[in-house]
RNA sequence: CGGGGCAUGGCCUAAUUGGCUAAGGCACCACGUUUGGGACGUGGGGAUUCUGGGUUCGAGUCCCAGUGCCCCGACCA
């Protein structure tokens, strides 16, 4: 891609409404535009990060056995009056047609995808199943904050397991476990898992993925020996003993970036949706659930990933690989190159911008690797990674021979 | 939803006690000079000062109401 014709530009000075670090150093770098409050345009920066992390997660969901599906996000009021959420759920954005019908935009699906599971699911030979999509979500929320962190639309990848057992339940419970944390570990995060409330509508507990950073609007009882517990339900404070290890609990301030939901048979109950067991017997469909939100993650990572400059990207979601500076008229040779040999890269072709700005750009942007090419590098390119200070002198093969 | 703050070209800001044609920077257009850490000169375009009322000879500035955004709290299957 070269620069010089990318949509979005970068900006000096921030936005005055722009408060959160996620917001400021993603509005200034031109990866998204803020319309109101929660709610964000993705530009061409900003939308190929989230591809990647999308990306990311379906390997990991389809790794567990995931098929993904595409729900709607419209939804007819009765659904959501046979779980009763209709009116029990506060941030259910409701909207009326012309003809005055009753409709919920979708801030979660088992509305949905409980009754879509009862065409299919008939026999314990139809089980377990695992479905999945990646969606704009709609929640009322009183206030969103924070940018990415806490918005009214935003993109979630929701998955739905369903199960002849409660055991057979737990055990991929588990398994999501693992693969939500290689998941965060792959996003350059390393994610806490937390025990926490289920809400009201699953006596069961749920676990929660949660990031450590100072900006974080969650609060957390931790130990490093995997004890940990949020506030909302904690029986323990800060100082206490690990009720694991014995060693003193600590209080950390983080950002929920996934949560998991063993819901039993609460829906499967409430819609009627039930299998044949071996033996012939009719029984209730265990269900699992099991959230992750893509647009929430990129603030998140931007929240833990950054410096004065600007945002630095993990490898594998960052928007290019390689960022390309010509600081002479030269360059276009080694992009052709790096295109033809199938390297991401952005090519800053800018003619009339100076040294010092381009440079200022590629920190603030945040690409890993950055090529300069210049008076001073002669026939050779200089790389230097975003995250660090040196710089070392290579040939185009290397970046190829890299890659 | 309770409390607080803010609202001026696309963006960031200024404007004396209420007083002249709303000023500057960024960005944009033209020409020229520049190019290793956010260069510079000259010229140019761009504004119902959030909306609606009110006070006043006169309102960006004061008052009332509304709307939007940000922050704290509550809320957040």
């Amino acid at each position: 891609m070269r620069q010089s014709k990318l949509f979005s530009k970068t900006s000096k000075t921030s936005e005055s409404g722009a408060k959160s670090v996620n917001h400021d150093l993603l509005a200034r770098a031109g990866f998204v535009d803020q319309l109101m409050a929660g709610v964000y345009s993705y530009l061409p920066l900003g939308q190929r990060v989230l591809d990647k992390v999308s990306n990311i997660v379906r390997q990991e969901m389809d790794e567990v056995g995931g098929q993904e599906i595409s729900l709607p996000a419209l939804h007819p009021k009765e659904n959501w009056e046979t779980t009763g959420r209709w009116d029990s759920m506060d941030v259910l954005f409701k909207i009326i047609s012309q003809s005055k019908s009753e409709y919920a935009l979708g801030p979660t699906h088992e509305e949905v995808i409980v009754p879509l599971a009862k065409k299919f699911i008939f026999s314990y030979r139809d089980l377990p199943a695992s479905l999945y999509q990646i969606q704009v979500k709609f929640r009322d929320e009183l206030r969103a904050k924070a940018g990415l962190l806490r918005g009214r639309e935003f993109l979630m990848k929701d998955l739905y397991s369903f199960h002849a057992s409660h055991q057979d339940l737990k055990d991929y419970y588990e398994k999501m476990k693992t693969a939500y944390l290689k998941i965060f570990s792959r996003c350059g995060l390393k994610a806490i898992i937390t025990e926490a409330s289920g809400g009201s509508f699953t006596k069961e507990y749920s676990h929660e993925f949660q990031v450590e950073t100072p900006n974080g609007e969650d609060t957390i009882f931790y130990c490093p020996c995997s004890f940990a517990q949020n506030k909302e339900i904690a029986k323990h404070k800060a100082g206490d003993k690990c009720p694991d290890c014995g060693k003193k609990i600590q209080e950390l301030k983080t950002i929920e970036v996934g949560n998991i939901f063993d819901l039993g048979t609460k829906f499967s109950n409430d819609f009627k949706l039930t299998f044949t067991d071996d033996k012939g017997k009719e029984d209730l469909v265990a269900i699992g659930c099991y959230g992750i939100g893509i647009s929430r993650l990129m603030g998140a990572i931007v929240e833990v990933r950054h410096d004065k400059d600007g945002i630095i990207w993990p490898e594998e979601v960052a928007p290019f690989d390689y960022h390309l500076l010509s600081l002479t008229d030269k360059g276009e040779e080694v992009y052709d190159d790096l295109v033809k040999a199938g390297v991401s890269v952005l090519w800053d072709d800018r003619e009339d911008v100076s040294a010092g700005e381009k440079m200022a750009d590629s920190d603030l942007i945040g690409i890993p690797n950055r090529l300069v090419i210049s008076k001073k590098t002669g026939d050779k390119i200089e790389l230097k990674k975003r995250d660090e200070e040196d710089v070392k002198l290579i040939s185009i093969k290397d970046v190829l021979s890299d890659k």
